[in-house]
RNA sequence: GGGAGCAUAGCUCAGUUGGGAGAGCGCCAGCUCGACAAGCUGGAUGUCGUUGGUUCAAGUCCAACUGUUCCCACCA
């Protein structure tokens, strides 16, 4: 083995071995329980970012652990063919090639969007592979797959013919750069200063007198078809009924009255276009108003809008101002904040419109989705998503599921020129035939679905379905889903009612949220700001178990970290001392006997277990309540601070005896390397060839379990207390600046029989770790050298010879110090004692160990007053 | 407007049913002591945001406040 830990040429073999082996592969298996998770699967738009490979390393070390402990444990894999934000990308490059999506047409256009697939598909494939995610790689699957196109098909006709899905002409939100409709969820609404501008329409009844209102979209005065005004408004109540004129166009349009008006905000009066708003769209369709579009799909003004006609948005609203401005209409313009809706992928401004597009009515789907969270089948973790999830089911609206996109799930639907519309499994260009007049001229309808309307699916159709196939039978429902907070609406909430309304079960039992990986600084990783991370550059940098480690140690569940070069370092420091650690284990390897079990048995070696024990049940704990960040941190911490600092360390002098020291050491190595294995496989996998040669890989081998009869209270609290002792001694040489090439002699002074054993059985160590020439243990002081320098520690006092190194002065101050220290401590005690409360109320443990320190202060107490007595006099 | 998170050492953050404040990095001092200088040993540094409340006991539970981040919502 090298000196130094060389992830690189490592991790390649090592991968390939567990492929080669299939162990990834979870085959059907009666004896075994099914653990499946599912991947989110990753959009093809790009590479993977720092936050997949933080989001599948959560998977990827609770698939394997489940599957060190037995269970049949399947990761399922896969991409995401992402309409909308694949289709942006492709266009993007055409355009750089000087060419256009209508300009080539949807079948070239449709193959570019394959070629994207193989390209970026197998990229990530590969990046998955380089972080060692243990994926059913045999069950690869894709979101535009055939199997998968099939149970879009048939999740599509089902809810048709069910009724949820229907057609119609609504206010959809637009994005005329992408030139398509978006969902509710896409829109993203940001706080910004806007202008809102005052302007008044001529009242036609009253000659020479106006209704004065305020917008922010002066344009859209050419879609108006009312003014309002609320009901209880005393201002206007005699103005309800008349008219006004909407100015270039010319419309008539009524004042009306409804509670929506706000008296307070503005002027009190709001103009009402049903056609470009949300709001008003709903007072419209109160009161009858027609709905008037003045958009093209480009977002520019329609021929409905005269003059305008042609101008974009931001054009035709400086021109009606200044119109407005010359015909006296416009008043003023103040500055106000508002919040203005975006498009998630491309950030331009979306307009409300209205348009013909398929829904699905969600309110009665959305109700066992809830159900299955409120009684307790669904658990979010961490449960503060709980909220936020079924907050939002309680308000759903219908989902927009049309797209005007070609890359995607092609709506299953077909129109005939009679108007009828026909929706059934198996309809083609060649066989359909309208079901009212017969024809055979039937056309597709040209539109795809929301690229989530199948990954909706994707827990159950990955698995077969709509077919029942024995995968379906077997692992599905999955177990535990792991996505970031911020698709909870996109994905968690419809793969909920999706997978109960087709299947009638939950998709998943454990929905886990993560949080988002920030930057150094704070902010959010995007390519724009250019401070994104590639997780192959750390990789290839610390090793692959360095990184997956950086990743979840001292991480909240669901909160959102920053990612720094120290603490990736620090963790490939750790896999260096991890692997100089095995080095060691395996120089001594020839020394050790096999035997692990037997009655001789040191205290070290009874510590060492029993301490491993406890720690093999409380990382098995917190990695079954998927907390990860704490667990590894516990093998971190055991490992370096308890395994390599003491446990190494203690066994050193021992080695030279024939004992077991090298073979606890070993066997609880091993036990660590299991524990480790899920948060760093590459490492634990090649350690674990070294050190032994019975099981060919750790992947498969037993996770450990708790055992009761390796459980060594005693030696664990007598380890303790050498431990003080140790730290005593060093801190004591350090303070006198005694070199450690300068061996001293420890005598210790117990006056106890259990505390004599303890240190005598123990002088061998104790003597190398505190490097003393001897170590003398004895009932009285009688035979230590005067004038050494005098330590108390756990049940006993250590005098060190080095009387030419003692300055008097500084010892008595030291022990003044000690005593008034010891004093507090017992006040303190003693206190808390005579407190009924206390006593009456805390748990026995706690006083029983609260009386047990008291003695011992008071103990060590006597015995400093006792030293600084010899020195005083 | 509604909701949620966060506030702990110089920095980044842990802190599991309430029971004597922790890690990593940084800083100071000293170390080639039978693997590891990507290491070892020792050390300094905290009114756990503020104020109240519950309790024998609060970083931990409750309330209010301050700062900060985020989500949802149709306010022209």
């Amino acid at each position: 083995m090298d000196k130094q830990y060389n992830p690189h040429e490592i991790e390649g073999r090592i991968y390939k071995k567990w492929l080669d082996g299939k162990y990834f592969h979870a085959e059907i298996d009666k004896d075994k329980a099914p653990f499946t998770i599912s991947i989110a699967p990753p959009n093809i738009t790009s590479r993977l970012h720092i936050g997949h490979a933080f989001e599948n390393t959560l998977s990827d070390i609770i698939i394997r652990f489940k599957r060190m402990q037995g269970y049949a444990a399947m990761w399922l894999p896969g991409t995401d063919h992402a309409s909308i934000a694949t289709e942006v990308k492709i266009v993007e490059a055409m355009a750089d090639e000087g060419i256009t999506k209508e300009g080539i047409g949807r079948e070239a256009f449709l193959k570019r969007g394959w070629e994207w697939y193989n390209t970026y598909g197998s990229a990530i494939v590969e990046q998955l592979q380089r972080m060692g995610f243990s994926c059913d790689w045999d069950r690869l699957r894709f979101t535009m797959d055939d199997g998968l196109n099939r149970a879009v098909n048939e999740f599509f006709i089902r809810l048709y013919e069910k009724g949820y899905i229907y057609r119609g002409e609504k206010l959809c939100n637009w994005c005329s750069t992408c030139e398509t409709t978006i969902s509710d969820a896409e829109v993203m609404h940001n706080e910004q200063e806007t202008l809102l501008y005052h302007i008044k329409y001529p009242i036609k009844e009253l000659p020479g007198e106006f209704i004065q209102f305020a917008t922010t979209r002066p344009e859209t005065i050419l879609a108006d078809t009312a003014v309002a005004v609320n009901p209880d408004d005393p201002r206007f109540a005699a103005l309800i009924g008349m008219y006004v004129t909407v100015p270039f166009v010319n419309r008539e349009i009524p004042i009306i009255a409804d509670d929506y008006v706000s008296m307070e905000f503005g002027t009190g009066v709001v103009k009402i276009t049903p056609g470009h708003d949300h709001n008003d769209f709903e007072v419209g369709t109160r009161h009858n108003l027609p709905q008037i579009n003045i958009l093209n799909d480009d977002g520019t003004l329609n021929q409905i809008c005269g003059v305008y006609e042609g101008k974009t948005v931001k054009a035709a609203r400086e021109l009606v101002l200044s119109d407005l401005e010359t015909s006296g209409l416009f008043v003023k313009a103040e500055k106000i904040q508002n919040s203005i809706g975006t498009h998630d992928r491309c950030k331009d401004i979306v307009e409300p419109r209205l348009k013909t597009q398929w829904f699905v009515a969600m309110k009665k789907l959305a109700e066992p989705a809830l159900d299955a969270y409120k009684t307790g089948k669904l658990r979010i973790i961490p449960e503060r998503f709980g909220k936020v999830y079924s907050h939002w089911l309680e308000g759903i609206h219908d989902w927009c599921i049309s797209r005007q996109l070609w890359w995607g799930h092609r709506i299953p639907a077909w129109f005939c020129a009679c108007g009828e519309i026909s929706v059934a499994r198996d309809l083609t260009a060649e066989n359909a035939k309208c079901a009212k007049c017969g024809s055979t001229n039937l056309k597709q309808e040209e539109d795809v679905l929301d690229t989530w309307f199948s990954s909706a699916l994707w827990p159950f159709s990955t698995l077969g379905w709509p077919d029942k196939t024995p995968e379906l039978e077997y692992f599905y429902p999955t177990q535990t889903m792991n996505m970031g907070r911020d698709i909870l609406f996109f994905w968690g909430v419809r793969m909920m009612f999706s997978a109960i309304e087709m299947t009638g079960e939950l998709p998943f039992k454990d929905l886990i949220f993560h949080g988002l990986v920030r930057d150094k600084d704070g902010n959010k990783m995007s390519k724009s700001a250019g401070n994104g991370i590639d997780p192959l550059e750390m990789l290839e940098q610390y090793g692959t178990d360095a990184l997956r480690l950086a990743l979840i140690t001292g991480n909240a569940p669901g909160e959102d970290f920053r990612f720094r070069d120290e603490k990736i370092t620090s963790c490939r420091n750790f896999t260096n001392k991890l692997w100089n650690a095995a080095r060691f284990l395996q120089s001594k390897a020839s020394t050790a006997t096999d035997n692990t079990d037997s009655t001789d048995l040191t205290d070290t070696d009874k510590w060492l277990i029993s301490s491993c024990n406890n720690l093999i049940k409380d990382v098995t704990k917190l990695l079954e309540e998927y907390d990860l960040g704490l667990a590894a941190a516990k093998v971190f911490d055991f490992i370096w601070d308890e395994f390599c600092d003491w446990g190494i360390e203690m066994a050193k002098p021992r080695f030279a005896e024939n004992n077991n020291a090298a073979a606890v050491l070993t066997s609880v190595f091993l036990d660590l390397l299991r524990l480790l294995h899920p948060f760093m496989p590459f490492i634990t996998e090649e350690i674990f060839g070294y050190l032994q040669n019975s099981e060919k890989t750790i992947m498969l081998s037993n996770w450990p379990v708790y055992k009761a009869e390796n459980s060594h209270a005693d030696a664990e609290r007598e380890i303790i207390n050498l431990k003080d002792t140790v730290t005593a001694i060093r801190s004591a040489r350090a303070e006198k600046n005694v070199p450690p090439s300068r061996k001293v002699g420890l005598y210790i002074v117990g006056d106890n029989d259990g505390v004599r054993g303890l240190y005598e059985r123990n002088s061998g160590w104790l003597a190398s770790m505190a490097g003393a020439s001897d170590v003398v243990v004895t009932g009285n002081k009688s035979g230590v050298p005067d004038n050494s320098l005098s330590l108390i520690v756990p049940g006993a006092v250590v005098y060190i010879p080095i009387s030419d190194l003692v300055d008097t002065e500084q010892e008595i101050t030291r022990l003044e110090k000690e005593k008034a220290r010891l004093a507090g401590e017992v006040a303190r005690c003693e206190s808390k004692l005579a407190n009924k409360g206390f006593t009456d109320k805390a748990r026995p443990e706690l006083v029983a160990a609260e009386q047990t320190k008291l003695t011992e202060y008071k103990d060590m107490l006597s015995k400093v007053a006792e030293e600084l007595a010899g020195y005083v006099n």
